[in-house]
DNA sequence: GTCTATAGCCTGATAGAC
DNA sequence: GTCTATCAGGCTATAGAC
């Protein structure tokens, strides 16, 4: 399920989760007040007296699409007794929750390419520094002589760019069923990793 | 340098050099047809003599910005007579490609978001096809064991997360001056895929 | 090959009734 | 809290002069 919550039409939230996903397929210049209203069930006027205008509505669906998130990708890295363990843990869990919201993804792929600094900023300092820290310090446990951010950020990247490219690499030469699976991504990331970090098996 | 040509104003190719540049910064619907006219120095009506609408030439500056991509990709994995000489070689040149051209990155990055199944088909069958084959021949050679189809996407991934993260990296704890930089990102990429496939050093 | 002018539509945003 | 009506301006695209 894309978004969790479940609220009656007509108010903020609801108002919230359309605009999120509408957001997220299309980028902020392809959606209009118009089409989100439309979606709502109410008028674009109507939509003026929740939010002031058409970046605080962005800025507000952003807040509640990463809402919670933090918490939830700092805590895929940290469960575990040795490193390897918790290597795995991360990586089984941080691709179920990749898998499980596209409309996140997507909109954090947006955010990567279109963020202005203090968008990126705020993105950086309330969603991505508690999670990004959880990774640096298990990258650290994993390779004491590889550059914490260097190896989060790869580890990461292994696991979203098989995502990212998810919609091109069906036209690509040896495709099968199921690359696109969070198991089989996890897998293969999980057997990356653990050679290239812990030289076992 | 972005693109290597440079030919006169008011010609069909400055429209396209123009045209790349305005596309991978903001986007198809960031950038109007009049945008685009006034950067090259002539009426919006004229950019119609050129091109029938904005759709061509935008595909006509995807043409434009990918042309000859397919080969300078595909030769980045192809030379070197050991598997971990070729795999460095890919690594370093593959890094410096898309260091030098962030034009042709963004653009990859909006076409991997809001490509529609057509345009991607184009992209994989008349951009990627070659290179990717290159790079899972290098892959096969690196791994029999590993699906060469993953193995591609999690090296050319590997990189290029590194370029797409940059923006908010910034703001992220443990960055260093460099981190952004092609020389750090290669020899962060080739000692984990040479411990992870080639099982020496 | 480029121009000005313009058609027709969509845009974000507001006014004011209910 | 939602509506209809509307404003001012931007959009793609075309017509027709030069």
């Amino acid at each position: 399920m894309s978004n969790v919550s479940n609220p009656a039409p007509g108010t903020r939230d609801f108002i919230l989760d359309v605009s999120v996903s509408l957001f997220a397929q299309t980028g902020y210049d392809g959606v209009s007040m118009r089409n989100i209203a439309k979606r709502v069930g109410i008028s674009a006027a109507a939509l003026y007296h929740h939010f002031p205008n058409k970046e605080s509505l962005y800025l507000g669906a952003m807040a509640h699409a990463f809402a919670d998130k933090a918490r939830a990708i700092s805590e895929t890295a940290g469960a575990g007794a040795t490193p390897q363990e918790r290597l795995h843990g991360f990586v089984d869990r941080f691709t179920a929750l990749m898998a499980e919201d596209p409309d996140f993804r997507h909109l954090l792929q947006r955010e990567l390419i279109d963020g202005d600094e203090s968008r990126l900023r705020l993105v950086a300092e309330h969603v991505f520094r508690e999670p990004f820290e959880a990774i640096s310090a298990l990258s650290r446990d994993l390779d004491p002589n590889c550059d914490p951010h260097m190896l989060a950020i790869s580890m990461a990247g292994l696991i979203l760019f098989h995502f990212e490219t998810a919609p091109v690499r069906r036209f690509l030469p040896g495709v099968r069923e199921g690359h696109d699976s969070p198991a089989m991504i996890s897998e293969h990331v999980k057997r990356l990793l653990s050679r290239a970090l812990l030289l076992t098996k």
